[in-house]
DNA sequence: GTAAAATTAGACACTATTGTCTAAAACGTC
DNA sequence: GACGTTTTAGACAATAGTGTCTAATTTTAC
């Protein structure tokens, strides 16, 4: 008489992606028609549709377009977070050829956060409807890109003492190197395009050697550092 | 006989904003209505409301909701064009006290076309417009932040011949000034907040020193330039 | 004051969308 | 094969928005 459990649903959490297909696929569908039409502009039917599915499944799995919008954004967020903290974890932790060591991560980081269809659909959403679901949109905030400051200045931190580095303030550092790394690719991203793999290496690794002639201590100015890779690129 | 013309409508170009008072605050309610919403959330009626004007007043003047949005971006773009390159022509143009000459440039650039209304509207219009209408904003693209990049490169060369800066590539220096000065308001700006005028100016002023620290002549490095000021904001 | 032009409110047909409901079909497990 | 669950297609009412039309009203120029 225990209730039988269809097959391997609801494995767990309740923003957990490992569910059955036909939610997955609905997910996938409606981050895709709401991050191209905007939450008003997406149609149900549509994401039915891209979904393969019927409309009234949708709304069996979730009871209104509102609910599915939210399920959508957390199940996006959630996935962008584990992606950037997975990046994070490979920042260098040696100074050895610390140029192409830093390039490198910020290349990596950049692909997986800013450059993927997630970082899109997030940066749209948060621009477009933020402003009517702050506490959804807050979260993400303090959670992601609020804690990659954070964390990438204790890694910065660390870095700093081990290298010859000279900063003052290790949050205004991390800020100006994620804008820095960013700065050749976001008028790219900005209009819905994908830079391409060589767009992305040149771009991180100017910003890197910028970044290192800003902080490298005054008296490695001089060294090899970074020296005879400036008019390399 | 000759046919009366009402007043002073029609000034002369298509995209002038010298029109009478109704057109006026049809755009401006236009714009806010469009930007608050997206171009598919957006009613006419919201807007008419908005201008304290009937609906059937709008579809005189302009046939259609698209032909009204078209109208509206070019209108905005024609606005921003012009306040960038108001705030371009402030560069400084002598070395003397260069750092804080180039942050209230900096202060001014992001102040007028980052932080403003029209700033806000343009960014969220071709991001989730821009692949409805790829003319409409490759135009602003090419007219706007394409030609800022230029125009401050050149500046930016100026400048490098009379101060002692090494810049190799003047045109990368110009997209990494630009993203620096940003680093600190783009996640302020994204959530659709406005920075208080304290935050900008430190943003803008670190962003500067950063930015000398990168590119002044190694030889200068140790001089007075920019080392007292490095600890003092 | 008069006449042309602009503006208005309201009704209207038309279309699209949301969310509900139903009965049939497909699926998975025993 | 039988049973419970999920999924499906389609009809459906309710709502909201677009764009048109008309007739009344206001504004403006002279």
């Amino acid at each position: 008489m225990k209730k039988r459990i269809p097959s391997a649903r609801k494995a767990s959490g309740h923003t957990q992606r490992g569910q059955c297909a036909k939610r997955i696929s609905i997910l996938d569908a409606a981050a895709e028609v709401f991050c191209r039409e905007g939450f008003s502009g997406a149609s149900i039917d549509e994401i039915a549709m891209e979904a393969c599915v019927s409309r009234q499944t949708i709304y069996n799995h979730y009871r209104e377009k509102e609910t599915l919008f939210m399920a959508v954004v957390q199940d996006v967020m959630d996935r962008a977070n584990a992606a950037l903290f997975s990046v994070l974890a490979t920042f260098p932790n040696n100074a050895d050829d610390l140029e192409n060591e830093l390039a490198a991560f910020a290349a990596a980081l950049v692909r997986n956060c800013s450059c993927n269809h997630d970082g899109k659909f997030l940066r749209r959403m948060v621009q477009t409807e933020g402003e009517r679901y702050p506490h959804l949109f807050e979260a993400w905030r303090k959670q992601g890109p609020g804690r990659v400051d954070a964390a990438l200045a204790a890694l910065l931190a660390r870095l700093s003492s081990q290298a010859n580095l000279a900063m003052d303030d290790f949050d205004l550092a991390a800020r100006q190197f994620l804008a820095l790394i960013n700065a050749d690719l976001q008028m790219i991203v900005l209009f819905g395009e994908t830079p391409t793999d060589e767009q992305l290496q040149i771009a991180t690794c100017k910003a890197v050697q910028t970044f290192l002639r800003a902080y490298v201590k005054p008296s490695e100015k001089t060294g090899a550092t970074s020296e005879k890779r400036l008019r390399a690129g």
